[in-house]
RNA sequence: GCCUCUGUAGCUCAGUUGGUAGAGCAGGGGACUGAAAAUCCCCGUGUCGUUGGUUCGAUUCCGACCGGAGGCA
């Protein structure tokens, strides 16, 4: 059977993903599909930077508000999404277009997530949560040698989310995670995939990225943010609770710094943030750099396939 | 005007009983397979305010000067 031929356009945030996201699919008979853990929120508009109802009435959009925030969203979730979308946009057929700048999401929908079996137990979780919590994380570490060296080879102690998942992996399946990683290891991609990094100099996206904070603030970020404290969103450490800019606001929202703190720390988080996403994007073969102000014309003239 | 405190990495500060200095934050780099906007790892030379003096040697002690904070007038 014939791979499916896709787009996605990557990068770090504020790179200007959206708008050539929006101009390629209007050229190329397209949809959108949003590849980012933050917008499939509802109600998380501003400090995500969705895209606005008349950019989604240009072009449809997928995976876009498809959780509240309560709910629990994670790559598994995405895969089964982002699958059942570009089977429906090519049926219709229209190209995909990939866009947004959580990499786990896209890597993994290229080139396939864990097998099923392989589940989340999250009391399991917890559970071991708590004993590196109270035993220390050498403890967790050393249980996660027992049974996975391999793993606990890889994971560094301190990094006791990784620790913990590689045990859960090991008590569901009885495998141990280095295992099932050997399957999706090294397979083909699935898609007939272009990905394009929109490259843009360093100081250029800096100064984007404080422009947009500047703006979110002017929609009214402060509001959007205490509507979601005020519906006790922020109380458990779900995913939405971690997105920036409500964790940034919110100690403003609290009295407990000023406004001038609080927007100058959620500029510094998003720098910080971009330079990871870029970490992980040009860490990966597939993904093309391409000058930001390139990318349209290069792909309209078909010279990246 | 006098007195006291203070001036060390971009920022906040520690320290050297005199042998040219180190943390946090910021910044830089990296990892990443069901929380990924999360999580984790690595990276610290800077006229130790200026200028004289004492000393083999001063950022450290002493003087003066220039900033800053407070007190007395």
């Amino acid at each position: 059977m014939e791979k499916i031929r896709l787009i996605a356009l990557v990068g770090a945030t504020a790179s200007g993903k959206s708008a050539a996201a929006l101009e390629l699919a209007e050229r190329l008979n397209g949809e959108i599909v949003s590849c980012d853990s933050m917008q499939v929120y509802r109600g998380m508009d501003i400090a995500t930077a969705k895209p606005s109802p008349a950019e989604r009435a240009r072009v449809p959009h997928h995976l876009i508000d498809v959780a509240e925030p309560e709910t629990p969203y994670s790559v598994a979730s995405y895969l089964a999404d982002a699958e059942a979308a570009v089977q429906e946009i090519a049926a219709r057929g229209r190209l995909p277009i990939f866009c947004g700048g959580t990499g786990l999401y896209l890597d993994r929908f290229l080139f396939g997530g864990l097998p099923a079996q392989t589940l989340s137990d999250d009391s399991l979780r917890a559970e071991l949560l708590a004993l590196a919590a109270q035993k220390g994380n050498d403890f967790l570490h050393t249980e996660l040698a027992k049974v996975d060296p391999a793993s606990a080879a890889a994971i560094h102690k301190n990094n006791v989310r990784r620790v913990a998942r590689a045990i859960e992996i090991y008590r569901l399946t009885g495998v141990p995670k280095s295992e099932w990683d050997l399957q999706t290891q090294n397979q083909a991609c699935r898609y007939d995939a272009t990905v394009l990094l929109l490259d843009r100099p360093r100081e250029e996206l800096y100064r984007r990225i404080n422009d947009r904070v500047d703006a979110m603030m002017s929609a009214g970020l402060l509001e959007e943010t205490a509507a979601f404290d005020r519906r006790g969103v922020f109380q458990s450490n779900t995913t939405a609770a971690q997105a920036i800019g409500y964790k940034e606001i919110l100690p403003y929202l609290h009295g407990e710094c000023d406004l001038q703190t609080a927007v100058d720390n959620l500029k510094t988080a998003t720098r910080r943030y971009a330079k990871r996403q870029l970490t992980w994007f040009l860490a990966k073969s597939y993904v093309r750099p391409v000058a930001a102000e390139e990318v349209i014309p290069l792909v309209l003239k078909g010279e990246l396939n």
